[in-house]
DNA sequence: CCCTTGTGTTTGAAACTCCGAATCATGATG
DNA sequence: CATCATGATTCGGAGTTTCAAACACAAGGG
């Protein structure tokens, strides 16, 4: 069922782009000229990756700002996904 | 460059699951377990799918959330791209 | 003609999220 | 001890998603 809990895209920011620079938080909030709160707020998984903040860093760090916005996308759909059961639904497509 | 601007995702929806079945704003909504003032301002572009809302969508209409949820990022994100030459980041990694 | 019913949309309010400025807590340096 | 940098937190503002209620409009029935 692959049911594992992603782990939030601020994680995945720390450990693939800010520790292999070396970089602070106060550092990498300056290049993405965004205040050091927002990046920490981000990077403790109680923000997430927005559609501007895609692209910041998809221009700090040469990436696809689709990715980043990918990941935070599948890490909101795997919440929604917990409460499915709990949904008041009709179908109207046969499955 | 692909810059065609695109759709809402709320125009989709309309035209792939409420149109060729039919269906009323008031049914679908209905169906869905949402108001019709939610629905209605998701097909008029004045509201997103939220994550939980794709997932209603891919109960009714079989289909999968995350496609749903990818629309929408990929809605919003060519927005944010509009935005890339204003925004003010430094690069870390080269090009 | 008026009244009811059904349609889609808009208004008003509550809850939530992202953001910056200011503040706090911690640890290092002089 | 005093100072400063760093990261996290509190406070307030702006935007968004949601619902309940009210609105405008059309189509029929009495």
């Amino acid at each position: 069922m692959l049911m594992h809990n992603p782990p939030h895209p601020g994680e995945i920011i720390k450990e693939l782009c800010l520790d292999p620079l070396g970089l602070s938080v106060t550092e990498a909030a300056d290049a993405l000229g965004v205040s050091r709160k927002t990046l920490s707020a981000i990077l403790n998984g109680r923000a997430g990756i927005s559609p501007e903040m895609a692209v910041r860093l998809s221009i700090a760090f040469d990436t696809s700002a689709e990715s980043w916005l990918n990941q935070q996308s599948q890490y909101e759909l795997w919440h929604a996904e917990q409460l499915r059961g709990q949904l008041q639904v009709r179908k109207l497509v046969a499955a």
